[in-house]
RNA sequence: GGGCGCGUAGCUCAGUUGGUUAGAGCGCUACGUUGACAUCGUAGAGGUCAGAGGUUCGAGUCCUCUCGCGCCCACCA
């Protein structure tokens, strides 16, 4: 026999060492060949790749936990499984890591120089950008690590420049002067989605702007005689950059102004007055300044009335030149109030108020969003967000759970071009040169980098200096990790792949980009389902961030509880695509439910290992006809358990798939069949039930920790190698086990084994409520039993005797003295003989009140059964339970009548 | 301004197409070291399923409205 196991389990002590047996047997190893020569199906999750700088969260641990469920059973049911690895550069996340570090130097990157900055950034990666791998491993995640890829490794760029060129080619991809969003402090163009609007305090400020020319009639003047129009804005301090003021062409009160003139103040420009639809006259006075270079809605209202644009500010949003001396070079916000209060100083300021809106936020550093006029690449996204809105409407892209596939077609609806050029250095350099030779000036976008000028052969030639947007390399990775652009056999095994695991967050970001990419570049959707994540929060509903300090860390977790428990609470704790939350503030309450299941399945195969002895076990086949009802009760769950947790895993109902696996094991294995068949395991004489009791333990641990494998991956294979299996199997290790069948349900067994525990129950509940002393020894009285309980009572009375210290039971006994009572659904009635225990009055009242409710439930039913709505209308089957469960209670009543004159 | 989601036991949540007595874990109470496990066992208390109407033989589940939370989208300066 194996050395015992210690009584309490450590996951330290098997964690690690086992995680490298399963990486050195290549068990995570995806071969390529199998599923082109040997039509094994393929399954493959590719990872959502973290930040190159990020270390690991709940929110990855929740991501990756699921993950790895789902390959490691895809795996054991005979996929060839693929969990691929990898990390995203993260452009802007990853600069400004390292820019961090050279401010605390007292140096910019401009310092330092692009080629030696980038440099830096590569040093930093190369020394901690696996941190976040190793720390996948930890929880056990089972990816391919032969194939661990990261976005800006040279494989990766080759892809990312086909798919800029091909769009390029195609007239996807253009250049043009636009508003876009930009961060003042990354210094970087952002894309709409990276601005995150936050609602936020601010002012409505209204000025007056004198009037030149076409001043309406009755309009108010200033002392100087002068008349004035008030405009209203939240920003004054872009009316430096004002070039015309906008009305509604529909409004009277303005009507006489349109094509007049008024003078900007502080800068004693005179600005045309337009007419256009966008103004609402409602809002404010309805006469709204147009600042084209600051504002996108005044940019496009700019170029349909050919107005031009004044950029009044410098990249890091302070004045420029281009404005009155004294606002020059202020940041924007105290321009805000010197301007504000100039013109106070004027009287042109005629009130202020609150305002509450929305303002854009930099999603990496949450600086306020400055709209900005500049030079950008962009992608043309309506052409390709045909055929990724189709993939969801016919459902060849599913979504999970299904409400989010109306937020992606929504989203795709209504798409907007797509900024991808970023004012960075850490990222794929535009492939694009351009010709300096004056005369030709030609504009080459190319997948090598060229030479010499293709139309003009001057060598000349000068790279964009920009970066391509992070999800510009994002987007492809199903693509790209698989070897895409070359046809590579894993490309042609593994795409497309299966199961997208990820937040909502980056919905549109990520997912909708990759669906697009796969149809573009493919021609085929990158993967078939998307299942979108809750996000982990803490008590108060807040996400879990870094900077709340409200995290918790996954490591600690594995350190305290182990990866088994770690993974067990997170899988249970995800509800149907809602939210986790979990408190940072109590990792034992909040992980109790993993540890304490790891705990009791390490208990439970102990003793079964201690009891198993060190005998051959036969195969269940072979001791079919020895079976006792508990041996076929327990197949018999087992096999209902093994056909839950696989429908459950089917529809990503990780919840119920976890708790369908646990109940199974403590509630039904643990809890009752160990303690059946505690007597049968020990004795010597009768060889054939203790035999069948052998072989049954052994199959059902066999089968219960394949069920947990993929969601306790440790735990499982350790205890697993070490049962007695009679064909020692194929495999060596439950990670490349076979996912169990379900096996055929036994309704007879079961039966019995629900009376037996619920007269077991009910004599416990009696002992509790006339608290009978635990060692005192009871007898029971039992009238019409029905056949199930006599059968199982015939078959387990032992068990009856043990499990709820009972000394004798009597079928058919009748009222004997005075006695507890208790009904039981079976419909026997249980009388437990303890005279001077039971306090009468008390035993008559709460007999009186059983037979009121029983009462209630019996008029109810009744009356159900007389309606003749119920009786045409409501399945036959439902009927018949009605008419069973009136005759039930009537039977209950009659008895409980009889019983309460009983007692006198 | 549109759209979506949530509100079930003290806490965190399950409850798949409407169908027996609404479940789990934690917490709480009582008893218990009966030879796997005190990270345990047995028993128990605790729910007008947010509220109001409706559909139905039957509603936690479907519909309408109200209240309270949360999220997403949107160019009202």
């Amino acid at each position: 026999m194996a050395e015992p196991l210690p009584a309490q389990y450590d996951p330290a002590d098997i964690e690690a060492a086992l995680y490298s047996e399963w990486e050195e047997r290549g068990y995570f190893h995806a071969r390529a060949d199998r599923v082109l020569t040997e039509a094994a199906a393929p399954y493959v999750i590719v990872i959502p790749p973290p930040n190159v700088t990020s270390v690991l969260h709940m929110g990855h641990g929740l991501n990756n936990t699921i993950q790895d469920v789902l390959t490691r059973w895809r795996r054991m049911q005979g996929r060839e499984a693929l969990y691929l690895p990898g990390t995203d550069h993260a452009g802007i996340a990853t600069q400004n890591v390292v820019e961090r570090q050279l401010a605390a130097e007292g140096k910019t990157r401009d310092d330092v120089g692009r080629e030696a900055f980038v440099e830096r950034v590569w040093d930093f990666v190369d020394r901690t950008g696996s941190t976040i791998l190793e720390q996948l491993r930890a929880i056990g995640c089972s990816c391919d690590w032969t194939r661990t890829r990261f976005t800006l490794e040279p494989d990766l760029s080759r892809a990312v420049r086909e798919a800029f060129v091909r769009l390029y080619e195609k007239g996807l991809i253009y250049r043009g002067n636009y508003i876009i969003n930009w961060c003042p402090r990354c210094l970087t163009a952002l894309s709409d989605e990276e601005a995150e609007p936050e609602e936020t305090q601010g002012r409505l400020y209204h000025i007056r702007y004198p009037v030149l020319a076409g001043a309406p009639p009755g309009a108010p003047t200033l002392p100087d005689g002068r008349a004035y129009v008030v405009v209203a804005t939240t920003r004054p301090e872009t009316m430096l950059g004002d070039t015309a003021v906008a009305v509604n062409p529909d409004d009277d009160r303005y009507r006489a102004l349109v094509g007049g003139t008024v003078l900007l103040p502080l800068v004693d420009r005179e600005l045309p007055v337009v007419a256009d639809a966008y103004v609402d006259p409602e809002f404010g006075t309805g006469v709204v300044k147009i600042t084209p270079a600051h504002d996108p809605n005044d940019f496009e209202l700019a170029r349909r009335h050919d107005i031009p644009a004044l950029d009044v500010m410098t990249p890091d949003a302070r004045m420029s030149d281009a404005v009155p001396g004294p606002f020059r070079g202020l940041d924007r916000f105290e321009a805000r109030r010197r301007v504000v209060a100039a013109l106070e100083e004027q009287g042109l300021v005629e009130r202020v108020e609150e305002h509450t809106h929305s303002v854009p936020h930099c999603y990496r550093c949450d600086t306020i969003v400055e709209p900005r006029l500049s030079e950008q690449w962009f992608v043309r996204m309506k052409p390709l967000a045909g055929p990724a809105l189709a993939a969801a409407r016919s459902g060849r892209v599913r979504f999970t759970p299904e409400r989010w596939t109306k937020v992606y077609e929504h989203w795709l609806e209504n798409i907007r071009d797509w900024t991808i050029s970023r004012q960075l250095w850490w990222g794929h350099r535009i492939p694009v040169w351009y010709c300096r030779n004056e005369e030709c000036g030609h504009v080459i976008a190319a997948r090598e980098d060229p030479v010499a000028c293709p139309r003009c052969g001057s060598a000349q030639l000068e790279q964009d200096p920009d970066v391509l947007d992070t999800w510009f390399s994002s987007w492809l990775w199903p693509l790209s990790t698989l070897g895409w652009p070359d046809e590579t056999d894993d490309l042609r095994a593994f795409y497309p792949t299966h199961t997208l695991v990820t937040a909502p967050e980056i919905l549109f970001f990520w997912v909708a980009r990759m669906i697009m990419a796969g149809y573009e570049f493919r021609g085929e959707a990158p993967f078939t389902d998307v299942y979108l994540t809750g996000t982990v929060r803490d008590m108060q509903g807040r996400k879990m961030s870094k900077s709340l300090g409200n995290g918790i860390d996954p490591l600690e977790v594995v350190r305290r509880y182990g990866a088994d428990a770690l993974r067990y609470t997170v899988i249970s704790s995800v509800g149907f695509g809602t939210d986790v939350y979990m408190d940072p503030g109590n990792l034992d309450a909040t992980f109790s439910v993993g540890r304490n299941f790891s705990n009791k399945i390490w208990n439970a195969v102990r003793f079964a290992l201690m009891n198993l002895g060190d005998d051959v076990v036969a195969a269940i086949d072979d001791v079919r006809s020895d079976l006792e009802v508990a041996d076929r009760w327990i197949l018999s769950r087992l096999a209902a358990a093994t056909s839950d947790v696989t429908r459950h895993l089917e529809s990503f109902r990780f919840h119920e798939a976890a708790e369908s696996a646990y109940h199974f094991f403590w509630g039904e294995l643990a809890d009752w069949y160990l303690e059946l068949i505690k007597p049968r395991m020990q004795e010597e004489g009768a060889v054939a039930s203790r035999r069948a009791a052998r072989a049954t333990l052994v199959h059902v641990l066999d089968g219960v920790l394949r069920l947990l494998h993929p969601i306790m991956p440790y735990i499982t294979d350790a205890l697993w190698r070490r049962l007695p299996l009679p064909d020692r199997a194929q495999s060596a290790s439950l990670v490349v086990a076979r996912w169990p069948e379900p096996g055929v349900r036994d309704e007879d067994a079961e039966a019995q084994l629900d009376a037996l525990m619920e007269l077991i129950g009910a004599v416990r509940t009696l002992r509790s409520e006339y608290n009978v002393p635990a060692a005192s020894q009871v007898r029971i009285h039992l009238t019409g039993p029905g056949p199930s309980l006599r059968d199982a009572l015939t078959a387990e009375e032992r068990a009856v005797r043990r499990l709820a210290r009972v000394e004798a039971v009597m079928v058919n006994g009748g009222a004997e003295g005075m006695g507890a009572h208790a009904v039981l659904r079976s419909g026997a009635d249980l009388f437990v003989p303890l005279a001077g225990i039971i306090d009468v009055a008390q035993e008559r009242q709460r007999l009186a009140k059983e037979l009121e409710r029983i009462g209630n439930q019996l008029r109810a039913t009744e009356s159900r059964l007389a309606s003749e709505q119920f009786t045409a209308r409501a399945p036959a089957e439902i009927v018949a339970r009605e008419r069973e469960k009136a005759a039930s209670l009537r039977d209950q009543q009659r008895r409980l009548s009889a019983k309460l004159s009983g007692l006198g």
